[in-house]
RNA sequence: GGGCGCUUAGCUCAGUGGGAGAGCGCUUCCUUGACACGGAAGAGGUCGUUGGUUCAAUCCCAACAGUGCCCACCA
């Protein structure tokens, strides 16, 4: 006895461990077969689940699941991300709350902890992803940090600096003064911040002259060395080439002409600090000006400046200096200004620009292949304008600082010798064999640096099929034929991987890529953890279970569309569709022949209207359902699905199948359709459909490795497709009737219908509209002569009311036809249907006019 | 400052150059041989505004107004 409710808790846990046990999420490299391949976008270890890797993580597993079903030899290669300082800052909170420091514990110390904590929680979003119901290839799970990994990242980096494309040198970086370490410009974060605007005068050593400059960074003062004015700027031309002092410094400081100041901002003139300001520094260079440091890597105060804002943090500094300039007179006015701040996305904390000894990656010669891949076509982006987006980038593209001060990575293959000369290889042996031949000495310090986590990353494609090793799987699994990704990691991962992949690993990572919308809540905002509207994809699982949270999140995906605001609502309705297949397979149990023991269609011949019907629906839907599978259209696939299985399959044919006449074919067609019908939901909602399919004759073990259903296969009949389409608006009609003229549902009411009208319409005129038929009123064939009967004064109300509608259309559409030009301007196609309606609006209203004329006959 | 989206029913969203759609919510009716996580019937939109193209615009184009995202060295 089947459960009246289909309850999802108690068999995903089962199901997902039959999957698991039996090995389907697992292949073997098999050049035979047509590849499949996804590599995961490798969660950080720090990660939990998220909405957001509902929507992008879910299609990877519906397309694995896809084209496993299609035949298709289908892996989905999963694994995780050390995430540099993610992880890093995660350790050093726990350590401080047991009152240790990173730097007291040591590196080693430092490092076994971080591994510690890996093994211990590193895997809690790989059990959320198992809940879901994902099923990537666990045996080829891997880590950034794995031993391979590791060595394809050396391997990497010493080739990258063997051809000049890897360097060090003292550049403006982009400091994280919380986490000590330097950032990627793509790891730089804009945000809206109300600032104030200081207006400073720098006065000439005669005091005759000055200058006012505006900033919002007072406390950088100290290190300026120029005041910069545009060029062309009529106000300060005689001042080029004179000096100011720079107050509280004492300082003289040069003016200087440079075309990348704005003559409109603030007052023209720009204090220029060369070692604190990305636009300065440029300054700076190109004038050959002197950029000492006023601010350390704690973000204090430091370098040749009094000694009072020595070791003050700069934010204390801003306001310090700030009523300093007051009190000197040099502070002319303070305005309310907004501005964007530049952030660390890692910790949140405002970057400090700092001049400081790194090591960069150029990009130019890696990037050019990159576009060309694009340009060519070799990898398209789904939807396409992400495409532009990559392009705009790899365009302009800059050298990548790739070095980072914390401990938790991979640690630069670079070694010093005691005269401090650089040595890089992949290993220490071979550091020190070179240090000996080049040197002299065996010597060597390490850098302590590690690399930037996107630098593991960007090797992944290739990096988890085993290279530099030629691989059967890299062999035949790369390049992948799709990545999917969120759009704020085009450029952070997607870009580097081509590049990289195509530098490597010799060709292109995946053929295309396909960018997931963004979550946002049900009102458009963010979700963020301080907002409190973040959604916990487990607490949906538990409310609707797993198939329903997938259903529900994918049903909303829209292609063109980059935004996804999460309706919860479908998340509810799609564990209702759920209950409601769960019913069907009940209804068919329930019926007194049975279950049948084999998928098999009644002969041709045997089938009535309505199997031919919904034969001719699942076809369509089978195109419909592959088709957006195909195209990445998940949202209309689901749609598709539910529309089709509630409405057609439960509401007409169903109900249809509750006649006498339907007994002989009912239950092999409910069966054959539901079999099909769940094949095509399986990729987005594996558990129910796998219990379902098994509830049914079927074949194999498991509908993961079932076929996927071939619309050829299925009969279709456009006829009788008509015809029932023409029945359901009959039937339609009745039941508007009932509901209309307040008809008890149990009363019969009366159909006049033609005596040649097939029998078994008049069953399904029965059992649909709880109508009796009453043949002998023989009007023109088809069903175009049912009628409906019922009170007399109701009827004609009802009658009048269709006439004033049918008279407005039949006005409407003359009016159309006989609009200047339409006849000839118009296509023939599209005139000639305006005619055949018109025509049948004619028809209709001169049956109404008919049915009112009778009516008046027998009131009278 | 550039670039890219979005604006359709109370809510969340589909959709199409030729008579406005779904789900939820709401109203009324119904426990009819699976399902009340159900069935049936309804009410509810001048498709953001203004122009333009067209025989015809919710759909194409332009401007504007909201709104969101990405990029960028405006101190």
């Amino acid at each position: 006895m089947l459960a009246k409710t289909y309850d999802p808790a108690a068999v995903e846990q089962r199901l997902y461990a039959q999957w698991e046990t039996s090995g389907v999420f697992h292949a073997e490299p098999d050049p035979a077969r047509r590849p499949f391949i996804i590599s995961m976008p490798p969660p950080n270890i720090t990660g939990r689940a998220h909405l957001g890797h509902g929507s992008t993580y879910t299609p990877m597993d519906i397309l694995t699941r896809y084209h496993r079903m299609l035949g298709e030899n289908a892996d989905w290669l999963p694994g995780q991300d050390h995430a540099a300082i993610a992880t890093e800052a995660v350790l050093v909170r726990e350590l401080a709350r047991e009152g240790l420091t990173r730097d007291g514990m040591g590196r080693d110390a430092f490092l076994a902890r971080a591994w510690e904590w890996r093994e211990e929680y590193g895997d809690i979003i790989y059990e959320a992803f198992r809940r879901l119901g994902f099923g990537p290839d666990w045996a080829r799970d891997r880590f950034t940090m794995d031993p391979g990994l590791s060595a394809a990242v050396n391997k990497v980096f010493v080739a990258l600096y063997n051809e000049g494309l890897i360097y060090r040198g003292t550049r403006l970086v982009n400091w994280d003064p919380k986490a000590r370490s330097t950032l990627s410009d793509a790891e730089v974060e804009y945000e809206d911040a109300d600032s104030t605007l200081w207006h400073i005068r720098y006065a000439s050593d005669d005091r005759k002259r000055s200058v006012v400059v505006a900033t919002t960074r007072p406390e950088t003062m100290l290190g300026d060395t120029a005041v910069a004015v545009h060029p062309d700027d009529e106000r300060y031309r005689d001042l080029v080439g004179t000096e100011l002092v720079l107050p509280l410094a004492s300082r003289k400081i040069p003016v200087i002409a440079d075309a990348a100041v704005e003559r409109e901002f603030g007052t023209g003139a720009v204090k220029v600090t060369p070692a604190h300001d990305f636009l300065d520094y440029e300054i700076g260079l190109r004038h050959d000006l002197p950029m000492p440091t006023v601010i350390d890597v704690e973000g204090k105060m430091t370098g040749d400046i009094p000694a009072k804002y020595i070791g003050m943090d700069r934010n204390d500094a801003r306001r310090a200096i700030a009523s300093d300039l007051e009190v000197a007179g040099a502070l002319v006015k303070r305005e309310p200004y907004r501005n964007k701040v530049a952030v660390s996305s890692r910790s949140g904390e405002v970057i400090e620009p700092l001049l400081s000894l790194q090591w960069f990656c150029r990009m130019e010669t890696l990037a050019k292949p990159a576009l060309d891949a694009y340009r060519d076509g070799s990898i398209r982006f789904v939807p396409e304008r992400f495409g532009r987006t990559y392009e705009q980038w790899l365009e302009n593209i800059r050298d990548w600082n790739v070095s980072r001060q914390v401990w938790w990575g991979h640690q630069l293959p670079v070694w010093y010798t005691p005269n401090g000369d650089a040595v890089v290889a992949e290993s220490e042996d071979e550091a020190r064999r070179i240090a000996q031949e080049r040197h002299g000495t065996t010597a060597l310090e390490r850098d302590p640096d590690t690399l930037d986590t996107w630098f593991s990353s960007g090797l992944w494609p290739f990096s988890i099929l085993g290279w530099p090793q030629k691989t059967r799987e890299l062999q035949h699994w790369y390049p992948n034929q799709v990545m999917i990704t969120s759009r704020e990691i085009i450029f952070l991962w997607v870009a580097r991987m081509v590049m990289l992949g195509m530098k490597f690993a010799g060709d292109i990572p995946f053929e295309t890529v396909f960018i997931t919308p963004l979550v946002f809540d049900e009102h458009g905002r963010k979700m963020s953890k301080s907002l409190g509207n973040v959604v916990d994809p487990l607490d949906l699982i538990e409310a609707y279970g797993a198939d329903a949270t997938r259903f529900g999140i994918v049903q909303q995906m829209r292609l063109e569309s980059q935004e996804l605001r999460f309706d919860e609502r479908l998340c509810k309705k799609a564990r209702e569709f759920n209950n409601k297949l769960w019913n069907a397979v009940r209804y068919i149990a329930s019926l007194p022949e049975g279950v049948p023991a084999a998928l098999q269609l009644p002969a041709d011949a045997q089938l009535t209207l309505a199997d031919r019907w919904i034969l001719s629906r699942l076809r369509l839907t089978v195109e419909d359902v592959t088709a957006a599978l195909d195209g990445f259209e998940f949202g209309v696939a689901a749609d598709r699905l539910m529309s089709f299985a509630w409405y057609e399959y439960c509401d007409w044919y169903l109900e249809a199948t509750k006649t006498p006449r339907a007994a002989v074919t009912r239950a092999p067609i409910l069966t054959y359709v539901l079999n099909a019908f769940v094949r095509l939901m399986h990729p987005i909602a594996p558990f129910v459909t796998e219990e379902i399919w098994q509830a049914l004759p079927h074949e194999g073990a498991t509908i993961a490795t079932a076929t996927w259903p071939q619309a050829a296969e299925i009969p279709r009949d456009a006829g009788a497709v008509e015809t029932f389409s023409e029945l359901m608006k009959k039937i339609e009609e009745a039941r508007a009737f009932r509901a209309e003229l307040k008809i008890a549902p149990s009363q019969k009411i009366t159909f006049d219908v033609p005596s040649d009208l097939n029998p078994e319409l008049v069953d399904l005129l029965k059992q649909l509209a709880n109508a009796e038929a009453h043949p002998g009123a023989a009007r023109a064939g088809g069903l175009a002569g049912v009628t409906v009967e019922a009170p007399e004064a109701l009827l004609r109300d009802r009658y009048e009311r269709e006439f004033v509608k049918l008279s407005d259309e039949v006005a409407r559409s003359e009016k159309k036809l006989s609009a200047p030009n339409f006849a000839d301007k118009a296509p023939a196609d599209v005139v000639a249907r305006e005619r055949e309606k018109l025509e049948q609006y004619r028809r209709e209203l001169a049956r109404v006019e008919e049915a009112l004329a009778e009516l008046a006959k027998s009131m009278r």
